[in-house]
RNA sequence: AGGGGAGUCGCCAAGUUGGCAAGGCAACGGGUUUUGGUCCCGUCAUUCGAGGGUUCGAAUCCUUCCUCCCCUGCCA
């Protein structure tokens, strides 16, 4: 399936080890089929991606099977634009479900049909009680509920009322049909949980079939039962559902998968919530679903990650039940890790400012051969034309540079990537006393931008002719919330503002070598020094590309110049 | 007057029956380098939330305590 010759061994989990155990004692018949159920409501996160990938991978990795299976019982939060997101996520992360996707709304009937059976077994009952009422006779944490006055229909009143439900005989809120279990139990999940409202609403999928709608915690456990799971893996919130899930499945004497629960994923710089990120889409706060600043999966691939890149990361953050914080630079590493090895290198300029060789002739040009990767041969080269007229990045000079600065400076030497050294002789400055152009001179004899005279250049520049550059727009990327992650505050309308950072998105008009004009949407690389950039699918047209920054290289300078 | 979970390095996380505390990220040193990238080498937990106990021996067993998370939707 995948190569493992790089991947270090991968660490082990109490899923895997469960698994293991069920494997060797036979307990499901050798089998192992588990199921990815998201809730049509929202487009996919990297949380997900850490539950597909443990869901897929798992069945995969012990030749079982893994079904994706729409959790659609509610109709007024749920639409097919989110259903075919993630089917399409779900596939770029590189999984199949073998034809097994189904729905919690194509089990309906038969849902219905279960409810009918525990309601003939005195084990439901139809309650009239409003939902504040209900709300009330729940009890608290610390005390308990109270049995409802309409607890003790009987059964055939409760199937009459139950059909009747169903007929659409009742506004929503007028009944809901519930379970009978224990009003004082500690676990307030199970004080006669509601298995089934009323909601005169529209199903993207069943459309006006229904009026009444099965809960999850009913929903859930019969579709895992249907489908013959074996590991219903969820995350922690849950552990307290896990009771009732066994309950319904025990009252009415079904096949019984087994739930288990793992913590969620958390991580630095970045909300994970689904409600927080909506927000974020509806108010315009950010693009849409797949702005590059989204932590969503399709957020992710238009800022340019591999799903190469996702699934490594999910593999070492492992699986546990603690809750946990990672950080954000373990995404970028496995990033950086699969780039590096894959990314044509290739030349841009994205703050571009005028060099110009002073000693060379004015009508000239010659090309030099670029390797798209020094380290890998085979992905072969491209000559790139160099004349008199060159950009180079105006972060790459300083009139007045610190000690360790071995860039560009009035009067240093450098070498300009596969051309030739060049000395910083003059800088020219417009009226606001900024540098508006360097000259220098270059030495022939260094011709490839190599000599052998023992004398050290120890900087390496980028460059591009100006008379041949074609521009370009990058677009760079900082995380949206400067509190970071959890901590972000999207409800309070004032706290959200403070929180927002400012800068989390910059736009640069630069250029890019000639071979880049029409470069293909999605198409990744790196500009060499600078970071690995992706052609945006949707900006980027024949001509005039732009750029996302998908993650800048490591900057070891940078940390050197901050330490003083 | 509750119930359910979790505490191992700055961040993740192994540690199956007690027997020398894995690994990754980050960080920090050094080497190589026509990317201040990559790569390579090295450093980084006498201690496992705290105390007590059992034991030749405890992250693992017992015990008391502390901290954090989840649960009172007709959401999932």
């Amino acid at each position: 399936m995948s190569t493992e010759n790089t991947a270090p061994a991968a660490p082990s989990n109490f899923i895997k080890a469960i698994i293991e155990d069920d494997l060797k004692t036979d307990k499901w018949g050798g089998r192992v089929h588990t199921r990815f159920p998201p809730e049509p409501n929202g487009y996919l996160h990297i949380g997900h991606a850490k539950s597909i990938c443990l869901n897929f991978g798992v069945a995969r990795d012990y030749g079982g099977k893994c079904n994706l299976r729409f959790d659609d019982t509610n109709p007024l939060k749920e639409d097919v634009e989110y259903v075919d997101s993630i089917q399409e996520d779900v596939r770029w992360l590189g999984f199949d479900w073998d034809g097994r996707c189904f729905y919690a709304s194509d089990y309906f009937e038969r849902i219905f049909e279960c409810a009918v059976a525990l309601i003939r077994k005195g084990l439901a009952y139809v309650d009239s009680l409003s939902a504040e009422d209900i709300r009330a006779y729940r009890g608290t944490l610390k005390e308990p509920g109270r049995n409802s006055p309409y607890r003790d229909r009987s059964i055939e009143e409760n199937l009459d009322l139950f059909m009747r439900m169903r007929a659409g005989e009742f506004p929503d809120g007028a009944h809901v049909l519930r379970a009978k279990i224990d009003m004082k139990s500690p676990n307030v999940v199970m004080r006669d949980p509601t298995l089934y409202r009323i909601r005169h609403a529209a199903h993207h999928r069943t459309g006006d079939a229904w009026r009444i709608y099965p809960m999850y915690d009913f929903t859930h456990c019969l579709s895992d039962s249907f489908e013959g799971i074996t590991h219903s893996i969820c995350t922690l919130e849950f552990e307290n559902n896990r009771e009732l899930y066994d309950w319904v499945l025990d009252a009415l004497g079904m096949y019984h998968p087994r739930q288990y629960e793992f913590a969620r994923l958390n991580m630095t710089g970045v909300v994970l919530s689904k409600r927080k990120l909506i927000k974020l889409v509806e108010e315009g706060v950010v693009d849409g679903w797949d702005d590059p600043r989204m932590p969503t999966i399709c957020g992710f691939r238009r800022k340019g990650f591999t799903p190469e890149s996702i699934r490594d990361f999910c593999e070492r953050i492992g699986v546990a039940r603690s809750n946990n914080l990672v950080d954000y630079a373990l995404l970028e590493h496995c990033l950086r890790e699969d780039l590096n090895a894959r990314a044509p290198r290739v030349m841009g300029v994205l703050k571009p400012l005028k060099l110009t060789i002073v000693n060379y002739p004015e009508d000239q040009t010659e090309e030099f051969e670029f390797p798209f990767h020094p380290e890998n041969e085979a992905m072969g080269s491209r000559k790139l034309p160099f004349c008199r007229d060159l950009y180079i990045e105006r972060t790459d000079f300083l009139e007045n540079a610190p000690k360790k600065w071995f860039r560009l400076a009035p009067g240093m030497e450098v070498r300009l990537r596969y051309a030739y050294y060049v000395r910083c002789v003059e800088v020219v400055k417009d009226a606001s006393g900024e540098v508006v152009e360097v000259r220098c001179e270059y030495d022939p004899a260094t011709k490839g931008g190599w000599s052998n005279d023992g004398r050290k250049v120890k900087g390496t520049l980028h460059w591009l002719s100006a008379r041949h550059a074609v521009p370009a727009e990058f677009r760079l990327f900082e995380h949206l919330f400067l509190t970071g992650g959890a901590a972000a505050n999207v409800d309070d309308p004032e706290a959200a503002a403070a929180s927002l950072n400012p800068n989390s998105l910059e736009t640069l008009r630069g250029f890019v070598e000639p071979g880049l004009a029409d470069a293909e949407p999605g198409w990744r690389c790196q500009f060499e020094r600078t970071g690995y950039f992706v052609a945006d699918t949707k900006l980027t047209r024949p001509g005039a590309p732009v750029f996302n920054r998908t993650t800048g290289l490591r900057d070891s300078f940078a940390k050197e110049l901050q330490k003083g």
